[in-house]
RNA sequence: GUGGCAGUAGCUCAGUAGGUAAGAGCGUCUGGUUGUGACCCAGAAGGUCGGGGGUUCAAUUCCCCUCUGUCACCCCA
């Protein structure tokens, strides 16, 4: 007896409508990176490991794929350091490789080894799979998607303008109605550690108040008092988590409140311009918010750091991002600024499924459907169905004389628009009978008339 | 990586206090004769009850391990 077939923990297959339903994810954001500019690479599934390695901090690294070393390489294997149980090395000796972890430190990686192929600032996409060792969960993966676009070189915040521009329209034209773009900068993080006295917990810190709306006030202030941060440091921060009024408001309040910090101040003024841009510009469906409480895990942002959440929808955010000063510092290239945003195209199927916003039209994926009445039909078919194909209409013969009832059934399951029967009067009569699956409706059309009949329907 | 819950036909699930209890709905296939799907009717196929080990005269049912999924934590898309 033959095993049952599976695949890999946390990995996934597509069926074709679900490929339709993702590429019509990633051709809207492609299109629209393009339009703004950014040009696609690609960079290899696999990198060297110490590419990889302690690029994000020591839970990343456990989550990295590594992989094993083949033939001679084997011989390779620190066999002292598994006697000694040292294995964070033995497991260094085995594997000189891993799977991506992420589309920015291959980036950086890519930055620095072609600096003097790209001109500044270079703006780039990137749509490809990404593979951590995480346990799955729902809407968690070993394997997916990242969609993301980067500008580096460059310290304008003309770029962040840009990318909420870009968030807006493309999530526009997915049809999601109403979702916000959150936005914070880590310098008035920096700001708010600094004026509390607390600048060495910067990191804590902000793990904790980014869990805000998860495990509410209270569970923050435990978070706080659990790393270690005084009293009066946690009295200070308090008032933060219930700032009201619109975006301009809080940020005057936020002025106040950082009026000790200069690097505080700075981050107000960033976002200030941000904003004022933005709203002078307009958004199509995204409301713009400023959230004192968006901090984001990734420790390498820098500047402004950005979440979109769609409303109404019980889901994490579908996109993020932020600026960093120094990603490419790590492979020895200085000031090389950028900024870089993220789209979560599983969240973003996940959305449009739950709100059902994709379009009908991705499940045809068949237009004409040539009934098979026999040798002489089919041969009589063939050169119309040439002509539909050279006429870009998506179409196909059964390829076999079957019954009538599975010819029909089977133009059902492939969601066929049309069936074309020919048979033996249609053949003496120069014309061919269209039926429409949706309506049942047939109608007796002559051949020289049939590519614009199925056209126009 | 830590802890909780789950795993029975392709899918969604019922069931056995351990012993003729392996079932339903949906789906699939065939048929309801001549060139017609989605509805209706009839019939059929399909499961070592996730895998391995243990306890027992006997395990899908109890115990252990493992795999997979799921939830929380960690982290994150």
């Amino acid at each position: 007896m033959a095993q049952k077939p599976t695949i890999p923990k946390g990995t996934r297959d597509f069926l074709p409508i679900e490929v339709a339903k993702r590429n019509y994810i990633f051709d809207t954001i492609k299109t629209t990176f393009q339009k703004y500019g950014f040009a696609p690479i690609e960079t290899p599934s696999f990198e060297l490991s110490s590419t990889l390695m302690g690029k994000y901090g020591e839970e990343g690294d456990r989550l990295i794929f590594r992989i094993l070393n083949s033939g001679e390489k084997v011989k390779k294997a620190d066999l002292k350091a598994l006697e000694e149980n040292n294995l964070p090395r033995f497991a260094n000796s085995l594997s000189e490789k891993a799977l991506r972890y992420d589309l920015t430190v291959p980036f950086a990686r890519f930055v620095v080894q072609h600096q003097n192929d790209l001109s500044f600032p270079f703006k780039r996409y990137q749509i490809q799979p990404v593979w951590r060792a995480d346990r799955p969960q729902h809407g968690r993966y070993q394997e997916f998607y990242q969609c993301d676009a980067d500008v580096v070189g460059s310290e304008s915040l003309l770029y962040e303008v840009d990318f909420i521009q870009l968030f807006d329209e493309v999530l526009s034209e997915l049809k999601i109605p109403d979702f916000t773009i959150y936005i914070n900068n880590r310098k008035i993080l920096s700001g708010i550690a600094e004026v509390t006295g607390e600048q060495s917990n910067l990191i804590p810190i902000t793990v904790a108040i980014d869990k805000l709306d998860k495990i509410g006030k209270d569970g923050v202030i435990n978070e706080l008092k659990e790393k270690g941060i005084s009293v009066s440091a946690i009295e200070r921060i308090q008032p933060l988590f219930d700032l009201s009024g619109d975006a301009m408001e809080k940020l005057e309040k936020m002025r106040d409140f950082l009026s000790e910090s200069e690097i505080g101040l700075q981050g107000i003024s960033e976002l200030q311009k941000v904003l004022g841009d933005s709203h002078r510009l307009g958004l199509k469906n995204a409301k713009l918010e400023f959230d004192v409480t968006l901090a984001r895990g990734l420790n390498y942002y820098t500047g402004a750091i950005f979440e979109v959440k769609v409303n109404g929808v019980k889901m994490g955010s579908i996109c993020g991002g932020g600026r960093y000063d120094d990603l490419t510092g790590l492979f020895g290239l200085k000031d090389m600024p950028g900024v870089g945003i993220s789209f979560g195209a599983d969240r973003i199927y996940d959305v449009l499924t739950t709100l059902d916003l994709f379009p009908k039209q991705l499940e045809n994926d068949l237009t004409v459907l040539f009934a098979n009445f026999g040798e002489e039909e089919e041969s009589f078919c063939l050169p119309l169905l040439k002509k539909l194909r050279e006429a870009n209409i998506s179409s196909e013969i059964y390829p076999s004389a079957a019954k009538m009832k599975k010819q029909f059934k089977y133009a059902d399951d492939r969601r066929a628009a049309f069936v074309i029967i020919i048979g033996a009067s249609e053949m003496e009569n120069q014309k061919v009978t269209v039926k429409e699956m949706k309506t049942g409706e047939q109608t007796s059309v002559a051949i020289s008339e049939l590519i614009s009949f199925i056209s126009l329907h």
